[in-house]
DNA sequence: GAGTGGTCTAGACCACTGT
DNA sequence: CAGTGGTCTAGACCACTCC
């Protein structure tokens, strides 16, 4: 004897991967869907609310209910952090061309769209504790969102951390207005004499905060996926730390670890 | 003007995090906070709902609503490959003391139980393509579950291929008595002559079937984390392929990645 | 059996979107 | 303004858990 809601999600499931709702298509009113399966309205909601939840249809207050489309996927590949520290030497007219993440997502630089804000923060006990440094150290904060440019909501947002009185060996470094920088933070590290030895990454996946649900366009029972990269330098010291935040409907990451041979 | 249930949530959500309402503790009845914040059942459950997907309580039929405990995270490192690896050609009494798992997990090879199922496959097409072999050759298809001893659900899924005309030149490779296999996949193949170059792992979220859910014992929002595996082998060939099925709020993957000095 | 959450109804009214 | 989904009510009955 299974639930009534749940009966009228599968059966509507099965019209969605039949292909007979189509993706981008819309589903009947939500009251003349609680006719057609005999039912009452709230309960129908409940069903498309399972439908929601698994990622299959999106709602639209005052328009509609419509099949989901599958999600273009961008990704992120480790092999982007090599391919940085190769560029960070090279001269300013290369790196101009390309930055990590046109070369992640195949994209050019004028598909993208850019926005950076820069703080200064004390250091909390996570981040304090990352960097070896005492709470309260003068951070400096970036936090950027990414962009495609025909799409309204950004496909991640990163908050990146440094040490203050380290970086501001190069007063660049503090101005915002330098943004886009030509070949990323590896580039601008160089500029300070640090060179990267490893990169740390830590992935998890979590239920997104209501800010989150809005400022990435979130739907139905989507997570975030979170990305702390620790950066470590020649001399084991931690340099910077930033964390990603992404859509994980979105989202693929990809890692390659090579092995030692026999 | 907010909506009424978000504004309890919003209450609750304070009550919860101001400690008033401890980890494990559970919630009056839900028709006594109907009663208490002068709304109707519904729309209390409404707002229940809301913590629940945000992964803030748990609800159990028939007892109550609690305050979810913040949980245990298992962690998988991309350091446990070339950690394998070293192992793969290690006598058998060292290889039996610990598993990759235990190693991630910290836990002790008592804690863990473990269940494991071969079948045997033809190759749809996704998997041909990664093998490289045509659709319809016939794979081994390994599917392994693990858990805390203590725990009702597993922590994670596995289901792992070989090409079975591979993998048969040693039949023990076959045999589901074997398992657990001290040393793992990567001393499997090296009784079959092959060594592992690289492990490519692709990490995505997505929301979880109405199977996972009940598999895992996920609750509320919580999306679930796929993991790729592909091994490659020493000539370039793909050799194994695994799907990882984790709990998104039980998980953290860690990867590092060492650069190439200037 | 007592107490809990789960499902369902029938209907009212509000808020958003497009024409 | 018409049509859509969003919120909310008051109450009935079912299913699960524990004593």
């Amino acid at each position: 004897m299974a639930k009534q809601y749940e009966r009228i999600a599968d059966q509507l499931r099965q019209r969605i991967r039949a292909g007979e709702l189509e993706p981008g298509q819309r589903l009947p009113a939500e009251t003349a869907l609680a006719k057609e399966y005999k039912t009452s309205l709230p309960t129908m909601r409940d069903a498309l609310g399972l439908l929601l939840s698994e990622g299959l249809i999106d709602k639209k207050h005052g328009v509609g209910n419509f099949v989901r489309k599958p999600r273009k996927l961008v990704r992120r590949d480790n092999a982007r952090h090599q391919w940085e520290k190769d560029r960070a030497r090279a001269a300013e007219t290369e790196r101009q061309a390309t930055g990590a993440t046109e070369r992640d997502t195949g994209l050019t630089i004028s598909d993208l769209s850019f926005h950076a804000t820069y703080s200064e923060v004390p250091a909390d006990e996570d981040l304090a504790a990352h960097f070896g440094v005492p709470v309260g150290t003068r951070l400096v904060e970036r936090v950027y969102r990414t962009n495609h440019r025909e799409e309204a909501s950004p496909f991640n947002i990163v908050r990146s951390y440094l040490v203050h009185d380290v970086v501001a060996a190069n007063p660049d470094l503090l101005d915002p207005s330098k943004e886009p920088w030509p070949g990323g933070t590896q580039n601008q590290l160089h500029t300070i004499g640090i060179e990267l030895d490893r990169i740390v990454e830590r992935v998890t996946a979590r239920p997104p905060t209501v800010e989150e649900t809005e400022e990435l366009g979130l739907q139905g029972g989507v997570a975030v996926v979170v990305l702390r990269k620790t950066s470590i330098d020649t001399s084991g010291r931690v340099v910077e730390v930033s964390d990603v935040t992404m859509p994980g409907d979105r989202t693929e990451l990809i890692f390659t670890t090579t092995l030692d041979r026999w």
